[in-house]
DNA sequence: CCGTCGTGCAACCTCCTGGTTGCACCATCA
DNA sequence: TGATGGTGCAACCAGGAGGTTGCACGACGG
């Protein structure tokens, strides 16, 4: 159901994106990962004020928006972000701030039309103009 | 007054701005308001499954986040969409998904060269020294 | 002046989320 | 083979977010 606002580049993706993003810590843990490339869990709860279950957590849901995705290495698993679907993200923010833009000028635009016509329309009634 | 006026292009705002659209029925609400320019809570809610009070509650967020205000008009608080914010944060989403691009370029060169140098290294103890 | 419409505040409820602990399992190394 | 380190799963908990209802108050129109 595609449609919704005119700036579509993947609304799907953008949803789990947003709500990614949403939180602080994953956040961190985006930054953490995009500053030390390959990085396991426990290596990042390391760096975290929360314990290492968390952090799995929180990369599951970075890993179901797309944002990161992780490979065993022996016993343990590293995690790397995905630029891709931050980078479709932002794109659709962009489109969106543009459309935002646009459609209050357009509004504006017709808003002081639609007020210099009742303008005109009162003189025309008070001037006894016809 | 709780509209914020981006000073910083920093991570506080951002921070607002994410968590403001990382709710779907705050998106329609953003939808609606910049499609049809100024709206009341009152009449936002009718378009929405929701009671007015949810309808007020998220627009409170909203507003918090710098992406609406609102005004008074007689009885009613009209709503509209500030560009601002989301525009900000477009801006450092994309710089962020430039940065990771570049990191990750980074870390995999360096990688690789690390991995190289090991090479030339075993090769080094193995064939030259002896 | 009175009815109505829209707003604002407050209490309350439910469910999801972020977080923790405990434990079992598997891979690695001495 | 046994100790260790990392992972995965499950139960559990607290708090907050989204939502509702109820009510009081101010503005507008007849």
């Amino acid at each position: 159901m595609t449609g919704e606002a005119g700036t579509d580049s993947g609304a799907a993706a953008v949803d789990g994106v947003l709500a990614a993003l949403a939180d602080p810590t994953r956040r961190k843990l985006l930054d953490l990962l995009a500053a030390r490339g390959e990085v396991s869990a426990t290596a990042l709860a390391e760096r975290l004020p929360v314990t290492r279950q968390a952090v799995v957590k929180h990369l599951a849901v970075l890993d179901a928006a797309g944002l990161v995705s992780g490979h065993r290495v022996g016993r343990e698993v590293r995690y790397e972000v995905r630029p891709a679907a931050l980078d479709a993200t932002a794109r659709w923010m962009v489109a969106l701030a543009a459309d935002w833009d646009r459609r209050l000028a357009t509004i504006k635009r017709l808003a002081e039309a639609a007020e210099a016509a009742e303008a005109a329309d009162a003189a025309e009634g008070d001037d006894g103009r016809g």
